[in-house]
DNA sequence: AGGAACGTTGACAGCGCTACCAGCAACGAC
DNA sequence: GTCGTTGCTGGTAGCGCTGTCAACGTTCCT
């Protein structure tokens, strides 16, 4: 026998319906596709939906759709204020459409993110948006596999699943040492924690650019497994120092790390940039505004969260984007912990990237 | 006639109670209720279950249970690390959980809460996490018609619609300035961003421990609606001294504003704390290694999204708690910016709270 | 032994919506 | 006038799961 349960009260498509005087089919196309209704009949419907209040039944769209609105979010930290960007981009872009946001948490986990993945897919979201490259290959191929629009942010990289944007954190860390030669300094250190797969490839792009330099050396990089801090920052820059004295500047993987070296650098009374200069990486708010004013790779992470998420709805409803990779480019900031005295004040270093239009933007709205 | 559409090729619950050889109905308690479910029969669909793969199908279960597994979080903002903190114990103790989080950023305006609380709530989620006390009238009134537990977090205040958990901005305010008048500080500065309301419970602690102590001067207090940042903290820092060139110490809403004080010390040659004490709020992960180190009022953030999350899952379980209100206090952490010399070091201030448990809990972990 | 009480299982119907077609009117082409 | 063609609308039948209740077998009590 049926169910007694009480029919929860809530008016549904039917009623709407019936108090239109339409089918209820006609007044679910309203919903989807207003333009395929006649005139007369589309205002009858919204008016009736509004005089009930409708609100429409998810759970029923989806199970009869075979779909549903959900973009999944897969970022690897949601403490790291890089991520924090990225996100209120993606949430700003998905205000407004119907779809929402189902966010997770990989914890910089490959093997996590896989399991989330297929979580993820099971439940059929209408699009996704993924951190990196750098997936299982198991990952890889559920995503291949996927038949919803995918983009992957943070990094660009050959062989996208289907969309990309970020930017080439190789080629960023590339120009944060050129600008460090430019300003006279010949042996630069570079210290990194977590040491994911970003962090991996500033370091090779610094590594790169000093070994083409002839100026590379081992001891010259410390990194650890350690998740970013301030304090992380000033310890790592103790090991740096104590394995060469002789440093005259140091590349941060990140802000953080910057931060706490110029914290150490204050607590051991080096001059900065004269005996050490600073670079950090993503321009995070307080760069400007510490003392002295600390240089770092501007990255545009509320710009890269909206607009992949943009791109993304766009490619939900068909209509797909012209360019599926989108370069978003860097710009180092070159501020006083980096520039000499004797300092021309040459040009900012850009990234490559078509879309390297540099809006201000606050890397922390509150 | 029916639907042609192919059937979506996923192994459906109907699947798993045939390969066990038990019917759909009780295949599907052992999702629900394994614990009525003989031996036998549930070690046979557990094993049917894996063997196939099986997913369940949310969107089914919503609809034919009248109910979600989706727990509404409505935050003001994704970027302040306040949030990002109490977001990661959020996720934490879902984890594991059936249930999922749905985000939701209000900005800081109650009335962008009221939308989406409408909007939450018809899709009848199983529970709801908000921020604060100040809702309008007309949210408070559907948040005590909702049928769902509902948590009410980062202040603890009269009158909570279910549960409540968090600490008193007022009085861990009070212990700041208290903490600063044993210092043998008297003209103390308070300079404020965004003045939420619990940013403007803060004032209120700070104005009554100013005037219990007959020290209160209108224009010792700086704040402006502008969105929080360090560089800010500097500005207002600079208002403050202008107003007041005398004062000795300045209590800051939050702890970027007090690193933008520090930073803006250095900068005019200010000695800290010789001059001008400084005293943050939260307790963020760099204030321990700013130099001087920066003396907060530390908060539990992480604890206080993880024990929200777990009480409202309880709750949705049928577990309520003991305890519906919940005050996890504060502490005041003395550090160098805000010792004097002759000082002797007397234990923190702590704030009221039952689990006063103060663990070291990294407040940035990323 | 009879029956109540309990634990376990299954049949049935339906949650609210939409895919798929069919049907109908209006229109133009021949 | 007949036959497409187009534009709009409606009927039907589910989407995959679970609430309700009945029915069954077993145990325990009187």
């Amino acid at each position: 026998m049926g169910r007694k349960r009480t029919k929860s009260g809530k008016i549904r498509l039917a009623e709407v319906a019936e108090l239109a005087g339409v089918s209820p089919i006609t007044a679910s196309r309203f919903f989807r596709n207003p333009e395929a209704l006649s005139v007369a009949k589309r205002t009858r419907v919204e008016s009736a939906a509004k005089e009930l209040g409708y609100v429409p039944n998810l759970a029923a769209r989806a199970l009869a759709s075979q779909r549903t609105e959900v973009i999944g979010v897969l970022i690897p930290s949601l403490t790291n204020n890089v991520f924090s960007d990225v996100l209120r981009g993606i949430y700003d872009a998905s205000e407004g459409s119907r779809y929402s946001i189902q966010l997770s948490n990989t914890r910089y986990s490959i093997l996590q993110e896989e399991k989330l993945l297929r979580l993820f897919l099971a439940q059929k979201p209408a699009g996704l948006i993924v951190t990196g490259i750098d997936q299982t290959t198991e990952s890889r191929a559920m995503l291949e596999a996927a038949d919803c629009p995918i983009v992957q942010i943070m990094e660009i990289g050959p062989n996208p699943v289907d969309m990309m944007i970020g930017f080439s954190h190789h080629d960023a860390a590339r120009a944060a040492v050129a600008h460090l030669f430019a300003q006279g300094h010949r042996k630069v250190g570079f210290i990194g924690a977590r040491m994911d797969p970003r962090v991996q490839r500033r370091l090779d792009g610094y590594v790169s650019a000093m070994k083409d330099a002839a100026l590379f050396e081992q001891r010259l990089v410390v990194t650890t497994a350690t998740p970013t801090s301030v304090t992380l920052g000033g310890a790592l820059f103790t090991d740096l120092l104590a394995r060469d004295p002789g440093i005259d500047a140091v590349f941060c993987a990140n802000d953080d790390l910057a931060l706490g070296v110029l914290f150490e650098c204050r607590r051991r009374e080096i001059a900065v940039p004269e005996q050490i200069a600073i670079v950090g990486f993503n321009d995070l708010e307080f760069m400007a505004s510490a003392v002295p004013t600390l240089s770092s790779v501007r990255t545009n992470r509320y710009e890269m969260g909206k607009t992949a998420a943009t791109m993304l709805i766009d490619a939900i409803d068909g209509r797909r984007p012209e360019q599926p990779v989108l370069d978003l480019g860097f710009k180092v900031i070159e501020r006083q912990s980096s520039l000499s005295r004797r300092s021309d004040n040459r040009p900012a270093a850009s990234g490559a990237g078509a879309a390297n239009k540099m809006v201000a933007l606050p890397s922390s709205q509150d």
